[in-house]
DNA sequence: GCCAACGTTGGC
DNA sequence: GCCAACGTTGGC
């Protein structure tokens, strides 16, 4: 089993919104680096911390949990979406999406106590100028946010 | 709203 | 395949 962060404006879809709905697509990741790791990497029983991004508190705020492996985001084939891509195809889908479902809220981790840690310095999200949305988190990070949150254990 | 840091596009 | 121009992300 494996660990990921995922971003998401609150202002669109927050973790209050995946409380509401308990289990939600996780679709319009169009960044190609993301898509992969979406695609090849994530899978369902994989558990992830939900961000929130571009709003005025960033940072850590709750568990996810993969609930599906990865199949194609339909809302590329939908020209009124705004995630719609007419270069994709049915027969060969460009992006992918996985289906993931609400674990728990966690109390707020600011972006900027997690820069303060040593232990999570590798991590892409802490780096300057980081834009990918979809990143692996190593079982240490883990534990180390866990820890921060109240949550650790080791 | 600003702007740095990326990512993507397209002409050559 | 290079790289300038352009578009987007995202913290502040």
């Amino acid at each position: 089993m494996a660990y990921w962060l995922f971003k998401t404006e609150p202002d669109t879809f927050s973790i209050d919104t995946l409380c509401d709905l308990n289990r939600s697509c996780w679709e319009g990741v169009r960044n190609y680096q993301a898509r992969n790791m979406l695609r090849d990497q994530v899978k369902l029983g994989d558990e992830v911390l939900i961000y929130h991004s571009s709003c005025k508190d960033v940072g850590v705020v709750g568990i996810a949990k993969v609930v599906t492996d990865a199949y194609p985001d339909h809302f590329q084939f939908d020209p009124d979406s705004e995630y719609f891509d007419p270069k994709a195809s049915q027969e060969s889908p460009r992006w992918w999406m996985v289906d993931i479902e609400y674990v728990c809220h966690l109390p707020y981790l600011s972006l900027q106590k997690m820069k303060a840690m040593p232990e999570l310095a590798a991590m892409p999200l802490v780096k300057k100028g980081n834009r990918l949305s979809v990143m692996p988190v190593s079982d240490q990070e883990w534990s180390t946010i866990m820890s921060l949150t109240g949550r650790g254990d080791g």
